[in-house]
Formats: structure tokens, sequence, C-alpha cells
DNA sequence: GTCTATAAATCGATAGAC
DNA sequence: GTCTATCGATTTATAGAC
């Protein structure tokens, strides 16, 4: 149990490394952008090399998409814990619009995702790549609709995939007005999702 | 008369300069996007060199500018068009409907918007200035909607400006999840639009 | 006003040492 | 695996000739 560790240390420290240019990149892009980060700047603000990073990552565009695979699985997490909690269907979307009120507040995710789905145009693997992930994206949330909106005994008058497919564009489109003027109105998006969910009930 | 019109000669070749400058930078750009259009690709494919463009315009920033200025009077006189035709507020929707299904199956304006917006982040000038651009795109809308749900005498549930940030908004990130995924299915627009604008009518 | 030439800075990516 | 050094390719912007 001694040395035991050590031989996975190897492993590990390039895990660490990895995760730390994830994060550090993270923040980068958050703040100023996918083309206005370059590669050697997220090295030198980890603490590292160039060297390092593309001996973790092909490319810059790789590591932003890693970047993005983490902003995912925490948006994915939060909208589902938001329609999980112990409430009726209008506490679950009362929930939801909360949750999307505070991440439209500050939207510096929607502003990358659309600026790097703009090099989607000139590199067909990063066009694959986040067709892939946005089809999850839709797809997840779809679900998710489909048995909040079963489970309540509710029907809405919009097919689940396509209000999922509504809500996502909305998020991403009001987002990235949003990130440019602070004075945008937020609350549309509840006001919408409310308009797009407003079902027939039945008991 | 004779030499009367070589005076404006200067004037107006500047002027045919410019625009034709902006022609072939508007086409660039919706192609291949900002971060892809070089300033001298424009010049070279306008048959013009870079001074001539440094000569028209301050630099790379004003030229996306202009252009999106151009943009955008067409899409407001397109919205506007579908608005005014003779025909109920059915009718009216029904042509908007069909206008943003058209421009939507091609979305190559709202990609450039978005991706230009991603400079704003660190140009204060660009932010500004698509800041006016913006408000003055919903406002515009905002009256059209205004105008068209009370000449109907339509009351509808959401205010105007409210609907008229969504509509932009859900445009804007839809066109843009569009340019990425041909497959993505694009009217939920107008079923989006009709949950919004469903109103309570009252004769 | 337009063109030619050039300056100056940046970035992605690679090669070789350790 | 990481670092250092460097090449090569672009790009913005300016200076001076015409």
């Amino acid at each position: 149990m001694s040395m035991e560790p050590e031989r996975l240390t190897r492993a590990e420290r390039q895990a660490q490394t990895r995760e730390r240019l994830i994060e550090v990149a993270r923040d980068l892009f958050l703040d100023v952008g996918y083309n206005a980060t370059s590669l050697d700047k997220v090295a030198v603000a980890a603490g590292f090399s160039k060297g390092a990073v593309y001996s973790n990552f092909a490319g810059t565009e790789e590591l932003c998409m890693a970047v993005l695979d983490t902003i995912h699985e925490e948006q994915i997490e939060g909208v589902v814990a938001a329609f999980t909690i112990d409430a009726d269907i209008d506490g679950r979307i009362d929930a939801f619009a909360q949750w999307a009120r505070e991440k439209l507040g500050h939207p510096r995710w929607t502003a990358l995702e659309v600026e790097f789905a703009a090099i989607a145009r000139t590199s067909p693997w990063v066009a694959t790549e986040l067709v892939k992930r946005h089809r999850m994206l839709v797809d997840a949330a779809g679900v998710l609709i489909e048995k909040v909106t079963t489970d309540a005994g509710v029907v809405i008058d919009i097919e689940a995939r396509k209000a999922a497919t509504a809500l996502l564009s909305l998020g991403i489109g009001l987002g990235a007005m949003r990130s440019l003027d602070p004075e945008l109105d937020v609350d549309v998006f509840a006001e919408t999702m409310r308009a797009l969910l407003r079902g027939t009930s039945r008991t």
C-alpha cells in the first residue's frame, strides 16, 4: 500500500492535467469567447505550456468541445433536477422557469455555443460532433417533457420533442441577445414556455 | 449639362465602390462567416485592393456592420410585407409563418448575426451598435404585432413587445441550430408563434 | 480615392530535448 | 508527458506612390 498509488499516479497526473486545462479553458472561453482565446493563453493560465495541451487534445477545437461537454452535462443535470422535484406539474414548470431565469441572467454559455457553432462551417468534425450533442440535448429534454406531462395526466397541443426544440432554441437565442444587452427582458422565456405547455388537463 | 455630371461622378464613383464592397462582403460573410472572412479577400473578390476598403470603412467591424444593416433592412421589409397583406389576422399570421419558414430554411443570416455578436465581448463599439439595432428590430416587430392584433380586435395574453422579443430570439436560436443541422424541424417556429399569439377574440 | 508594399502582431502546429 | 524553440501561414493596419 506504500508504492501502489505511485503506479497509478502517472495516469492520474495526466488526468489531473487534462481536467485542469479544461477548467481553465472553460473560464477563458466563457469570458472572452472562442476566437479570442488562444491555445497558448489557456496553457499559460493553467501553468503549463502549449505542449501539454497538444499532448492532451488534438487541437483548439477538441479542447473547446471538451469544455462544452462539461457544460452540457451540467445543463442537463439542472433541467432534470428542476423537472423532478416533488411537486405537481405547475410547480415543476415554475422550478424550471426559475432555473432558466438564473441561467439566462448570466448567459455566457449560449454566446460560446453559437460562436463555436460558426466554426462548424469550415470544420466538418466540429459540425458532426456538435450536431450529435444538440440532438442529444433535444432528445433528453423531449423525453423529460413527455414524462412530466404524461405523469401529470396533461395533454399539450405541441409534440414533446418539438416543444423541446423550441425551448432550447429560444434559450440559446435569448441568451445570445441577453449577453449583448443586459437590459433585455428574460422573463419572456417563462411566458413562452407556459404558452407552449399550456395543456388541456384530463383527470 | 455637358460636364456637370462629371463633377458628381467623383462622389458617385465612391458610392458605387462602397456599395460594391458591401455586396461582395455580404456574400462572403454569409457564406463562410465573419471570422473566416478577411478584409483582403473581400477587396480582391470585389476587384479592389485593401486600400479601397480602408478608405470606405474604418475596419472589418464597420464593414460587417454595414452588411448587417442591409440585411436588417430587408428583414424588416419582409416582416412588414407579410403582416400587411389584405387578409384577416389568421391569414397574416400564415403569411408571416411562410416567410419565416423560407428564411429559416437557409438561415445564413442568423449564423452571421450571433457570430458577430461574439465580437461585442471584446469590442465596445460593436456592442453598443448591435444593441441599438437589436432594440430597433424588437421595437419594430412589437409595434407591428400590436397593430395587427388591435386591428383584428384580438387580445393576446402576452405583451406585444415581449412576444416580439420571444419571436426574434427564437428565430435567431432556431436559425443558428438549423444552419448546423439541416434535418432540424423548422416548423416549430410557426407552432410556437401560434401558441404565443393565440388570442381571446372579442367582437 | 485607390494601389502597392510593408510593418507588426498573433496563432496553430510541429520537432526535438528532457 | 511536458517543455522549449521555431516555422509557416494569416491578418489587421499603416505609409507612401500615383
